[in-house]
DNA sequence: AATCAATGATAGTTTTGCTATTATTTTTGC
DNA sequence: GCAAAAATAATAGCAAAACTATCATTGATT
């Protein structure tokens, strides 16, 4: 076991109805999940389907998850916390410039490290597809007194931390940086669906240095 | 009727089975979509709801749109196309930079005539909290295809234009573009359910000065 | 007056989301 | 190693949502 997946993300319990991490089934549904979510996505995607991929029943499922919005929530604060990880250890060290450098690039670099896996890959994929769909509900502000969005503002609000130590006279910090992060990934599917409305191929990572231009030229300026 | 009103917007009448403008059903269900998008959400907005709204069947307003999504279609790319027709009205005359900030304001400005009714302010609200969950869906490229995004392509593409107007050598237009139009709805949403992870407060517009920071700064340094 | 399109009224189907119950297996404490 | 407790399987069932179908009625057109 690495180094990040040793990290807690406290989030993750209060999700679930009990920790999928502790056990054989949970594990199987956590996996299977990930697989379902990506390629049927979110409207698609049953209980009933997942239970079928994980060899398991439609009410073993329930006993982890209150729903299929509740298990999306847990797959989506997983990928931040691990996000968040790799920031604590990745972009620590050095000077303010630096590691502002370093974070862009863990954010927003396909190529790095954590998306190693296929797994890893879909996560990123849910992300995009799918995360937005657990955030603009009407449940948004009990989910967020319940902490339920506590880990992705804490991604926040460590990168406008890192803003800050660059550039201490910055105005609109997160807003800046939530437009990077939110802005990046947005790229990532129109690049795929919607081509016109950007001009950024998937390969040479143009995503990576519009943002930093945008990023750099807007702090240099204060 | 008013100019904007009389501006047709050539992709609503392919996503809906019938043109809801023509009859006085078709009004009343508009109407009464609107409100009920933007007090129930997506999610708990039903068919039968609507029917129920407008004094009709359920039946009949399948005979309008053929689903509830399609149904939030139309009214997104109405949106757009309104906007576009404002953007094709005010944004036309004028020196490079000041075209570009006024379509700027007309984008972001929550206090601009277009949002004078009631409407037209849930309307905004519906894009903002809803417009993803129709555009993030398995049927995008489809959809896409079918030219139910093309509103919406224009919109962004119009822009760019101006952009390049204003600044010839700007490399990422359309991602410049996109980052900031996606941005500052994002930002309302966020300003309204996860205010620390943005830094504007609704009243005095944080949002429009920020954004208009950040594009002029990004084509300065060209 | 006859016709045709739009709407109303009603019913029915399938799927989803979720709950409940009981049986069986697995784990845990002692 | 055994009893108790917890987890899971197996199955059933319900309410609502998302449609589809049918036929009667109204109302506009010519």
């Amino acid at each position: 076991m690495n180094l990040i997946d040793r990290f807690q993300i406290p989030v993750l319990e209060q999700i679930a109805l009990r920790n999928p991490q502790a056990t054989s089934l949970g594990k199987r549904l956590i996996e299977n999940s990930i697989i379902l979510f990506d390629e049927l996505g979110f409207e698609q995607f049953t209980f009933k389907k997942l239970a079928q991929a994980a060899a398991t029943t439609e009410a073993s499922v329930y006993r982890y998850f209150s729903s299929k919005q509740k298990l999306l929530l847990y797959l989506v604060n997983w990928y931040w916390g691990r996000l968040e990880c790799r920031l604590l250890l990745e972009a620590q060290a050095g000077a303010p410039k630096e590691r502002l450098e370093t974070a862009l690039a863990i954010i927003i670099n396909p190529n790095s490290a954590d998306l190693s896996t296929a797994n890893e890959r879909r996560l990123q994929r849910i992300v995009i597809h799918e995360a937005p769909k657990v955030l603009l509900t009407k449940a948004v502000d009990n989910d967020h007194q319940t902490g339920y969005h506590q880990t992705y503002a804490d991604v926040v609000n460590f990168l406008a931390k890192l803003v800050l130590d660059y550039q201490p006279n910055c105005n609109f910090t997160q807003m800046l940086v939530t437009t990077i992060l939110e802005g990046s990934l947005q790229q990532r599917f129109f690049a795929q669906h919607l081509p016109e409305v950007t001009n950024c191929s998937e390969q040479e990572d143009a995503v990576y240095v519009f943002y930093k231009q945008l990023l750099f030229k807007y702090l240099h300026h204060e």
